[in-house]
RNA sequence: GCCGCGUUCGUCUAGUGGCCUAGGACACCUCCCUCUCACGGAGGAGAUCACGGGUUCAAAUCCCGUACGCGGUACCA
């Protein structure tokens, strides 16, 4: 069975890279019928920092990205929090110092920076000299017991060509000469993160190792300790990087780069995920299909279509995704249109504007696109529908181009109301009828539609931009409309 | 510096030796619809497949080199 897990270390709020790769582990271990885990990397404690563990678990859920064992609900290979684990990777450490394959280390770090300058300066490879390598084991028991800190190194061992057929990149090699004696055992008796790492994978049973390309370099670390335990070996996949703009490693500073951002920007996780899936992976061949639900990620998922090449993280085409995603749900809502559009963007409408049922289903509706694609805009699309009076900008009803000027517009404002007026209430309820109306005057009056139309529209909303005409009247009613059309004529 | 990885329209990508005078999507532009914005519809522009050599009848696809980018080189993950 397939096991892959999000090791995500709380040193702050999930971020988009690290959706991504829960994602990706996520939908091999659904896919293969497999299990997911979630784990906690809090070795680190200066970097720790409050709040981030429960931020990865709302977040993943808000993703539905559901972990099948994990801190918050346990699992068989517990416990998920690698600070309450800390016996275990005593005790296996222990067993590789036994073994020859590690050592005690009790160089201070001023030994170690004037070691790396010197060899720097020497044009060398920064490297562990082995100094405390060659210390007796009487020597090093009694400086055990006298309290002086200490570290516990890998013995890596030299002369080797550590090399495995990467899922993503397919085979990689690196020449073990080249790598440092890793620290593995920290002085204040927290393991590295290569250590604990590499321990729970085991215990854990994990089989696939599904990371970020920076892991890359320090995978054959990893696989030397597993070698050195004599441990299986799992698969691993390096997944390509997210990248800023000017194609550097994704960061703060260019932009958004926690999760939450998105979510609190009203993206839907929907929209996020299926944004994020493309970044870097496509199923390929004929596949022009651009929105995915989970489902369908699960279903069409597979490392093999993993890119190897960063993706650049533009946000143009999420606000598309982000549309789509809006309309499809819109679309799947039960019940009737106008039930659903009120039911979307109940939130947004201010108390007051809900006194006349009936005008508010109407004027929603006519804006339902926008506020379909943009609930939080509602109210900004809807304002100039309650304004108790509606102020008009000559400047705006007299415009060149639809060749009105502010004679013609008081003109047209004018025929219009006294059409109106004598039209029936019930011809409000009928945008076709208010049209065959009005284009007849407008035939009647000789003028172009725009010439009519457009300082009634202006007359009606005081908005450069808006619904259309027809629309406006139906939703406004006879009364409020030949109101505005009046006071938009006399005021000019 | 050293080690490793990468490189197809602005961006995400299709592409596994002939189907490629390189396809799709987003963004952009034009037109249509039209009383404005948006929506919708139809088109357009945009990539000498990083560059240079090879291999081959044939290369975006295979090989070598170069450039550029990125990652790593911590008692961070």
């Amino acid at each position: 069975m397939i096991v892959t897990r999000f090791p995500p270390s709380p040193t702050g709020y999930l971020h988009v890279g690290g959706l991504r790769t829960a994602l990706y582990n996520y939908l091999l271990a659904r896919q293969q019928k497999g299990r997911f885990i979630l784990r906690i990397e809090d070795t680190d404690r200066a970097r720790y920092v409050e709040g981030a563990v429960e931020n990865i678990i709302e977040t993943l859920n808000w993703a539905s990205i559901d972990h099948d064992e994990g801190p918050d609900i346990g699992g068989p290979n517990g416990p998920y929090t690698q600070s309450e684990r800390l016996k275990i990777y005593k005790e296996k450490v222990q067993f590789l110092v036994e073994q020859g394959e590690a050592y005690h280390c009790f160089c201070t770090a001023e030994r170690l920076t004037e070691m790396r300058e010197r060899q720097q300066a020497h044009k060398e490879a920064p490297k562990y000299d082995r100094h405390c390598l060659r210390l007796a084991a009487e020597e090093v028991a009694k400086k055990l017991n006298a309290g002086e800190p200490s570290v516990i190194r890998h013995k890596v061992p030299g002369g080797k060509k550590v090399s495995w057929k990467d899922l993503v990149r397919d085979e990689v090699s690196f020449d073990s000469d080249l790598i440092d004696d890793q620290v593995l055992m920290k002085s204040d008796g927290y393991p590295t993160y290569h250590l604990a790492n590499v321990i729970d994978d085991h215990s854990m049973e994990v089989t696939h190792v599904i990371r970020g390309e920076e892991w890359l370099s320090s995978t054959p670390k990893h696989i030397l300790l597993y070698e050195a335990f004599g441990w299986e070996i799992p698969q691993f996949a390096h997944l390509p990087l997210l990248l800023n703009k000017d194609r550097s490693k994704l960061s703060k500073r260019q932009g958004d780069v926690a999760a939450d951002d998105y979510r609190k920007k009203g993206y839907l996780p929907e929209a996020l995920i299926n944004f994020i899936a493309l970044l870097g992976w496509h199923p390929g061949g004929d596949e022009t299909q651009e929105i995915f639900s989970m489902e369908e990620l699960i279903e069409k998922f597979s490392l093999e279509k993993v890119h190897k090449g960063g993706a650049v993280f533009d946000l143009e085409k999420l606000d598309w995704i982000n549309w789509q995603w809006r309309r499809r749900k819109f679309d799947e809502l039960p019940g009737e249109y106008e039930d659903k559009l009120l039911n979307l963007v109940e939130n947004e409408i201010p108390a007051n504007w809900r006194d006349d049922a009936e005008l508010l289903k109407r004027c929603l509706k006519t804006v339902a696109e926008k506020v379909i694609k943009e609930p939080s805009t509602t109210v900004e699309n809807l304002s100039f529908y309650f304004k108790e009076k509606v102020t008009i900008d000559a400047q705006l009803i007299a415009n060149e181009k639809m060749k009105v000027d502010l004679p013609l517009a008081k003109n047209s404002l004018e025929k219009a109301f006294e059409a109106l007026s004598a039209a029936p209430e019930s011809s409000f309820d009928d945008e076709e009828a208010l049209k065959t109306l009005l284009l007849e005057l407008v035939e009647k009056l000789g003028i172009k539609n725009g010439q009519l139309l457009w300082p009634m529209r202006v007359a009606l909303t005081g908005e450069q931009f808006s619904p259309g005409v027809f629309e406006l009247l139906w939703a406004l009613g006879k009364e409020r409309s030949l109101e505005r059309l009046k006071s938009a004529a006399e005021s000019l």
